[in-house]
RNA sequence: CGGGGUGUAGCGUAGCCCGGUAUCGCGCCACAUUUGGGAUGUGGAGGUCGUAGGUUCGAAUCCUGCCACCCCGACCA
C-alpha cells in the first residue's frame, strides 16, 4: 500500500482503502500498478459517469463500444501517435496455454498469433479504422461517438488513481466535415469538462491549451483543464484534442462534400479518467478523510440514530422513515445507519472518513425536543435544528455546502497563481509556496525543456483567456506576447 | 531501466548488528458492562518471518540468487 497520495506526509491508506486498493497479487507482476475499486469508490465513479454521460447526450453524442485489442499494424499508420504510445503498450502474442507435463501451465508456443494484438492504450487507431467504413458523404457527418472503457498503459512508474497501469475512462471520438466544426467540438467538450469539474466536483480548473511539447501524440492542438491540488502541485484533469486530418489521412477516411469534392474528415478526441477521483481526493480531503461535494456524493445524507432501548429505536425509526421518503422525493440520497454493531461515535467518524456531506443524528433527547443534530462534513460544524421543515432546510444546506467547498478550493487556487518577472523569483515560488507560476516564455520547446530540467516545472497550459501583453521570457530574455502557467505537476 | 530503501498475522511494527521457532498496537471472535464523538474489562483465534538455495546441531537473524513493493530519476491522463 502506498502512502497518502496527497503527499502531505500523512498515511491516508486507512481511508482511501475504503475506496480502492492497489492490486495486491504481489507475485503477479502483470497486475502491478492496477487498481481494485471497491464498491464505495466505484459508486463515486458511477456518479461521475452519470453526470458526464448526461451532458454528452445533451451535446448530441451517443455511446458505442470498440474492441479491447488492436492489431499491431494499426499502430504504424500514424507516426507521431505510435511514437507517443509505443513504449508503454501491453502486447498479446499467444492465444493458448498448455500443461507442460509436470503440472506447470505454460504458454503454448504453437499458439502464436500471426499478428500481435495491442491492448488499447487509447482507441484512436481502431476507431478510425472503423470510421472509414462509416463515412462516404457529408451526409454521414458528423460522427459524435463516446466510449466508456478501460485502457492499459504500461507505465514505468504507477501512482494510485493518477497513473495506474489500467484505468477507466471515457473517450469521445468525433468526425467532422470542416476544420472549424472540429475545433468548435473540441472546445465545446473542454467546456463540458470544465463545467463538470467546477460544478459537480467543486474543483476549479484553468482552461487552456497545451504547448507543442505537451501535446497529445497525433494532435494538432490539445486543450486541457488544469487543477491545483492542496500540496501545490498541478493536475491535468481532462483533455480535448483537435486532431486535424491526421487520423483520417492515416486510416483513409474520406467523404464527398456538398460541392462534390473528395476530402479527409476532421477529427477530435477527448477524455477524462478515474484520475478525476484522485483530483477529488487531493483537492478537498482533510485529516478526517474524504470530503465529497453534495452533487457528487453517492450518499448525501447519513442518518445516525442514538438509542438505548428498543422503544427509543422504534420511535426514531418511525420518524426517520417519514424523513427519508420526504428527502428521497427531493432526489436526496439518504443512508440510515441503524447498525447495532457499532456505537454512534464510531459511525460519525466512519462516515466522515467516507466524505458524506451531511449527517443527521438524533436520539431520545431530540425526539423529546422535536430536534435533530446536523453536522457538516466540509467545515466540521454542528447545529441543532427543528424537525419542523427539516427537509427544506437540508436541501438548501446541501447547496450551500457545494458552494462552500468550491469557494474554498477556488480561493486556495487563486492564491496560488503567482505572477513572476524573473527566473530567480520563478524558482523561489516553485520551491516555496508552489502552485501555478504565471510568466513570460519565449515560445520555444528548447526553453521549456531546459526549465523542466532545472526546476521540474512544466508549462501546464496557455490559458484560453490569456491577455496579450508585451514582456520578456524569464529564461532567455527574448520577447513574449503573453504569459503562460508553469507548475510542478503530477 | 538507473540510484536508494523495505519485505515479520488483515493493517502498522519490535526483534536482525551479537543465531536458540517471534514482540507490541490496531483490527477480528466470545462474554460482560457500555452507547449524544472512533468504549472498557476478561478470555480467545490468527504467522510457510517475500522466495529459492547455502552455512550451522540449530536461521526471522549470517551468505548468495531471485521476486515484489516504496521513494527519487527518465516516461506519462
Amino acid at each position: 500500500m502506498s502512502k497518502g497520495i496527497t503527499s502531505r506526509g500523512e498515511d491516508y491508506s486507512q481511508w482511501y482503502n475504503d475506496l480502492v486498493v492497489k492490486a495486491d497479487l504481489a507475485e503477479h507482476s502483470a497486475v502491478r500498478g492496477c487498481m481494485v475499486i471497491k464498491p464505495y469508490g466505484y459508486a463515486i465513479w458511477e456518479r461521475m459517469q452519470a453526470v458526464l454521460d448526461k451532458r454528452f447526450k445533451e451535446t448530441g453524442h451517443s455511446n458505442a463500444y470498440f474492441p479491447l485489442f488492436i492489431p499491431k499494424s494499426f499502430f504504424s499508420k500514424e507516426a507521431s501517435h505510435v511514437e507517443g504510445f509505443a513504449t508503454e503498450c501491453a502486447v498479446v502474442t499467444h492465444y493458448r496455454l498448455k500443461n507442460d507435463g509436470t503440472g506447470n501451465i505454460i504458454v503454448d508456443e504453437e499458439a502464436k498469433l500471426e499478428e500481435e494484438l495491442i491492448v488499447r492504450p487509447t482507441s484512436e487507431t481502431i476507431i478510425w479504422n472503423t470510421y472509414r467504413g462509416w463515412v462516404e458523404s457529408y451526409r454521414d457527418l458528423p460522427i459524435l461517438v463516446n466510449q466508456w472503457a478501460n485502457v492499459v498503459r504500461w507505465e514505468m512508474r504507477t501512482r494510485l488513481f493518477l497513473r495506474t497501469a489500467e484505468f477507466l475512462w471515457q473517450e469521445g471520438h468525433t468526425a467532422h466535415a470542416t476544420e472549424a466544426e472540429a475545433i468548435e467540438e473540441a472546445e465545446r467538450m473542454l467546456d463540458v469538462y470544465a463545467e463538470f469539474a467546477e460544478g459537480t466536483l467543486a474543483v476549479p480548473v484553468i482552461r487552456g491549451r497545451k504547448t507543442e511539447n505537451e501535446r497529445f501524440a497525433g494532435a494538432l492542438d490539445t486543450y486541457c483543464i488544469e487543477a491545483l491540488m492542496q500540496d501545490g502541485k498541478a493536475l491535468q484533469a481532462g483533455t480535448s484534442h483537435f486532431l486535424g486530418q491526421n487520423f483520417a489521412k492515416a486510416f483513409d477516411v474520406k467523404f464527398t462534400s456538398k460541392e462534390g469534392k473528395l476530402d479527409h474528415v476532421w477529427a477530435t478526441s477527448w477524455g477524462v479518467s478515474t484520475r478525476l477521483m484522485g483530483a477529488l481526493i487531493m483537492a478537498h480531503s482533510d485529516d478526517q478523510g474524504l470530503v465529497l461535494p453534495p452533487k457528487l456524493a453517492p450518499i448525501q445524507i447519513v442518518i445516525v440514530p442514538i438509542f438505548r432501548t428498543e422503544e427509543e429505536k422504534q420511535a426514531i425509526d418511525n420518524y426517520v422513515d417519514a424523513l427519508s421518503s420526504e428527502l428521497k422525493g427531493r432526489d436526496i440520497s439518504v443512508k440510515y445507519d441503524d447498525r447495532d454493531t457499532q456505537r454512534p461515535g464510531f459511525k460519525f467518524a466512519e462516515w466522515e472518513l467516507k466524505g458524506v456531506p451531511l449527517r443527521i443524528a438524533l436520539g431520545a433527547r431530540d425526539m423529546a425536543n422535536g430536534t435533530v443534530e446536523l453536522a457538516r462534513r466540509d467545515n466540521q460544524t454542528k447545529e441543532t435544528v427543528s424537525q419542523e421543515g427539516l427537509a427544506d432546510y437540508v436541501v438548501a444546506l446541501l447547496d450551500e455546502i457545494q458552494e462552500a467547498i468550491y469557494t474554498k478550493a477556488l480561493t486556495f487556487r487563486d492564491e496560488h497563481i503567482t505572477p513572476v518577472e524573473s527566473y530567480d523569483e520563478f524558482k523561489s515560488v516553485l520551491d516555496g509556496k508552489g502552485g501555478f507560476v504565471s510568466c513570460h516564455w519565449d515560445g520555444t520547446v528548447e526553453t521549456e525543456k531546459r526549465v523542466k530540467e532545472e526546476t521540474k516545472a512544466t508549462i501546464r497550459c496557455i490559458p484560453l483567456d490569456v491577455k496579450e501583453e508585451e514582456g520578456i521570457c524569464i529564461f532567455t530574455g527574448k520577447p513574449s506576447r503573453h504569459r503562460v502557467l508553469f507548475a510542478k505537476a503530477y
